[in-house]
DNA sequence: CAAAGTATGTACGCTACCGAACATAAAACC
DNA sequence: GGTTTTATGTTCGGTAGCGTACATACTTTG
């Protein structure tokens, strides 16, 4: 809530981009704020803004025909929404939720279109290529919750939904419900409960009424299945390939000059 | 294991590709023997080839450390082997496997690199846009299967597997073992025993020792589940959006000439 | 402060699936 | 032709998670 500092470079993939690109599209991005719950495109809306989330955290969620649902990907400051944007195909067949309340830059559609298709041609350095990587370690991640749900329990996969949370959070506590979180992982609430209370009960979490706060994440860590070690070095291994432009960032604190 | 008739336009994103981009891949293009069980690559393997398959069907593997694995994708002449080629990340942690024998036509890594970006700027029609939105189709597919792993019961996957597989089969017949059709549905054998004991006592399949012949699908595809309708859908909504080139095939029937 | 709403706790029977062990029969091998 | 290997059938106890129902307690609202 406080608008203390705001920055596009608190993306991964801006801050990723070569410098021309960067300026070229600093004009363009648009501060949004992303309260809790609120639904940036439904199964078959046609998108119209790509968001590039720095403090929130959104969930690409599958809802089926009865009403059950599951978390395909998580998209924090890491990432972003609307991949289907530049992959061609129109719309997506599922939901992308704010599960954290906080900010995104957003691009219109044809501007990212149009940048996208510009640094087609060079490999790596630019939108397209921060992009298509970026994609990739999306497939990585959703393969990944296909195999978790398959093979792990409620417990572990409690234990990898907070630490990949966490990752995406500046501090340690969570704000959300049990009942959002059985709906994320594809289980009945009282699952939940029972799982979240073995772990407060073990000095792990604290919660309370819509509050999880972490006391010992080594102990997470500790507990959670491979799943999220994979998707935790598969997407800063793709990341990484990449020089950061982290230096551009205090130096002309560009967007805020483009702001007012 | 007849050597009947051989054409890279029987997989259809090739067969998408314009006539100039097509021309230009023909002489590049290696029919290549797919023999059951064949590994195409391993989980962290760099890759040499792309594989476009025309007869066999590939699985996309997830193996976990424990040694339980799951099925992520399928792929058919619907699609290829080897988006991380073009996505740039380098390799994917999982395993490409031939579960259905058969050819395919591959295309040597750099090749496929060179063409994609040169195809790059220009929106939908070239290899670029195809490779882009089948991987956007391979996405559904994965995050279906994500959803489908936590909510479905091992007899709807079973009936799963076998249209998706049936979908990219010349034959009703499919030659398989239910201990491998266990190892890619993530469950025992059997319980896969059991299911398909179930669908051969209500004459929707007979089978025996690595062989399970078809005889009701439309019985199959009332005891489904939901997912299955949305990959074949979306999977063909995405390929369709390109006007085939079938026309080209009788013409010229251009492989015959250029592998002989 | 009372009432309604919301988040969490608890209990119970039920089912699908697991893990393991073992039986049978068709194929492959020598 | 007999032995080994491989694919499938069957059983049985154990359990994780489901569906349901209801209890409790904190929070918001009037």
């Amino acid at each position: 809530m406080t608008a203390d500092y705001h920055n596009p470079s608190q993306n991964s993939l801006l801050n990723a981009l070569p410098v021309d690109e960067y300026q070229r599209l600093l004009p363009h991005l648009e501060l949004v704020q992303m309260p809790l719950g609120k639904v940036l495109y439904e199964s078959g809306d046609e998108l119209h803004h790509a968001y590039f989330p720095t403090t929130c955290i959104v969930s690409k969620l599958y809802v089926m025909e009865n009403g059950a649902s599951a978390e395909i990907a998580v998209v924090g400051n890491d990432g972003m929404i609307g991949i289907a944007l530049f992959m061609g195909g129109g719309s997506m067949p599922n939901r992308a939720v704010v599960r954290s309340a906080g900010y995104a830059y957003r691009l219109r559609a044809p501007l990212l279109i149009q940048e996208f298709d510009r640094s087609g041609g060079r490999r790596s350095g630019g939108l397209h290529g921060v992009l298509l990587r970026y994609t990739q370690a999306l497939i990585t991640q959703m393969a990944q919750m296909a195999v978790c749900n398959r093979h792990h329990s409620v417990n572990q996969q409690l234990c990898r939904w907070l630490l990949l949370t966490l990752d995406r959070l500046p501090s340690n506590e969570v704000s959300i419900t049990q009942e959002l979180i059985a709906s994320m992982l594809g289980v009945r609430r009282e699952g939940v409960t029972e799982a979240a209370g073995k772990l407060q009960k073990d000095g792990l979490i604290v919660y309370s009424r819509g509050h999880i706060r972490v006391l010992d994440r080594p102990g997470l860590e500790a507990r959670v299945c491979e799943c999220y070690q994979v998707v935790h070095s598969e997407s800063s291994r793709l990341l990484s390939s990449v020089p950061p432009a982290s230096a551009r960032r205090t130096a002309m604190t560009p967007h805020l000059r483009a702001v007012r």
